[in-house]
DNA sequence: ATTGAAAACTGCAACGTTTCAGTTTATCCC
DNA sequence: GGGATAAACTGAAACGTTGCAGTTTTCAAT
């Protein structure tokens, strides 16, 4: 029974009240480093009367595990890594994205930290970056793409991540999705029930899964309903608001315009709304309208526009934890979801 | 001179291929670990032509530091903490000063760490987790109040920060924030100028630094131009959309509504302008309304609306150099930035 | 030749944690 | 009493880095 022996340092001589480690407690309860490193993982080989004098010690202490330590003996970061393009269009978006995932993370050791990366350049990159370095446990990324470079590679790896969206490459993978499908069908049997007759479909870009998603949908019940499409070219969601009004003031003033528009983001769907009335056009008379939007803000300035919600920040929540299933290596299989439009909403 | 010493160890005989680090070079330059550290940082005790050497062996394998290893050693975590509060109502705000933030982070070993709470829970606790624990290097927090409590926490403690607005304690603090005082009288003057008489101001809560700045702004223009105010109770930025709705639809009821109205936020104004409607009223004739966005969406559907911009982009690239320097040490007031309405946008 | 100092390089230890391979003590069985 | 076994605990080593306190080597000054 030593203890006493000769070996406390500064921190422990001195009041200094520097961060308690793990040697801080085992100095406290006399015990080995390594027995408290266990007590506190509630290993079984350690007795129960230690352990709870270890919880105890630890927690007047207020002991907290030094991250760069485990993350060097271990590997593990708690880190989980959004990986986010910083050209996004869709205002609002990455907070409440943002907002989810905090929400699940909140009751884990795990942080989130967000790396960028500009829309021009290798999308790869970031990915690869915090592969490569171990920076972080678990990804996220969104824009997702049928044959996605970044699912290949991270799933080849056996890292841990989930997709905003989905693939299509025969690999099953963690994701959260919005029904996009789902979505333009009852748009377009809103605006069919609403006795339009040529719709146009404001997509998102091509490259992107929920592109083919969307489009399929839009297609499909404009077969069902017997309705004919108004190509709406040279502009995606992902087009800045002037480009987007430009274009749509061009599809309006042609002969043959679309009466009905169904647009895949709410940003959007402002300068939609501004071209229709730079021709002199009415929503809700002359063409009808129905977008997606994440914020609500639509409804209050044309209430003849019909919505459907999507939360993106239950999409944020939902990828949080199909990541951190992903870490603990579950079945991506029980790590995918979808979440259904709401009904359309008009005023 | 040895160097074969029977001491390399399994990831440098197989074609393991994992992380390069200290020891991966000094084996292959021959040097020792010490060596190669102190010539990576450019110490001025190694040789020209050997920092040549392995900066070059450096580059070829492709050594990053392992931040674990750094992080341990000295306590440097090359992380910035953005403490948000996740019930911001004000969308798109937090995404564009992440994006402000990385942009200038991009080109530094810094990443960005998001560190939420809520509004309700105690907002000193999250800047104590990251102080005490020492996770981040540097704290970027917002929603100042003129006694910060955080402020004063972190400027005993020597910890590095920059707040998105200003306090008023007598403390030189690194902070980037927009003149609101400065958007309030052109805001008024525009107003006056208009011919409005009655003013009312949709202010931030009463908490809050700026709410005093845009308040004073308001008051001091309304006096020098000779307009009364009316006063808009019940209701700040912060509120929800159905709140702000809700109490501006009173307000505009009432026989003495004001013929014009100075709004903090992008967001409320929809609100405002959906009220205003809601009674029957017209934007642009029987009030103007001039609002502060940083999204630019409200001009596109109602373009009577006069706007003022503020880049919230900007904001997150000035707070970002603030707290850059703070953790450099540089002189706060050094770290100090304001930045200035744009005209007022009419259409 | 001797001293001194500068230049170039290096071991060792430590940061806090966990894993491994023990050691000690108590208990049980015959 | 001897041996085996289980239970409880432990020191040493390692993860990658850097600061410290050296050690060699070279060369100039005396």
């Amino acid at each position: 029974m030593d203890g006493e022996g000769g070996q406390e340092r500064a921190d422990e001589r001195a009041g200094e009240a520097s961060r308690p480690t793990l040697k801080t407690i085992a100095f406290m309860t006399g015990l080995g480093v390594t027995t408290v490193s266990r007590a506190l993982k509630d290993a079984p080989d350690i007795g129960e009367e230690t352990k709870k004098r270890v919880r105890l010690v630890a927690r007047q202490v207020g002991y907290r595990p030094n991250r760069a330590g485990v993350r060097l003996r271990t590997g593990k970061t708690n880190v989980i890594s959004l990986v986010l393009d910083t050209e996004e269009q869709v205002g609002g978006f990455v907070s409440d994205l943002i907002y989810g995932i905090s929400e699940q993370l909140a009751a884990t050791p795990y942080h989130l930290i967000v790396t960028p990366y500009s829309r021009n350049n290798d999308p790869m990159e970031p990915v690869r970056y915090v592969v490569e370095t171990g920076s972080a446990d678990g990804i996220i990324i969104s824009r997702t793409e049928p044959q996605d470079a970044r699912v290949r590679y991270m799933t080849e790896r056996g890292f841990p991540f989930a997709t905003h969206g989905r693939t299509d490459m025969g690999i099953d993978h963690p994701f959260h999705d919005f029904d996009n499908r789902a979505y333009a069908v009852q748009a377009v049997r809103k605006l069919a029930e609403l006795g339009r007759r040529r719709l146009a479909l404001l997509a998102p870009p091509r490259r992107l899964t929920y592109h083919n998603h969307m489009r399929d949908g839009f297609l499909e019940a404009l077969a069902e309903a017997g309705l004919t499409e108004a190509p709406f070219t040279g502009a995606t969601v992902d087009h800045s608001i002037d480009d987007i009004r430009g274009r749509m003031t061009e599809l309006m003033s042609r002969p043959n315009r679309p009466d009905g528009i169904v647009s895949g983001s709410g940003q959007a769907t402002f300068a939609l709304v501004a071209a229709v009335e730079d021709v002199g056009l009415t929503v809700g008379k002359d063409v009808d309208i129905v977008s997606k939007q994440s914020s609500r803000l639509l409804h209050l300035l044309r209430p003849t526009l019909y919505v459907v919600n999507e939360s993106v920040r239950f999409a944020g929540s939902e990828l949080a934890r199909s990541v951190l299933g992903a870490i603990e290596g579950k079945n991506p299989k029980s790590l995918q979801s979808l979440s259904l439009p709401t009904e359309v909403e008009a005023r």
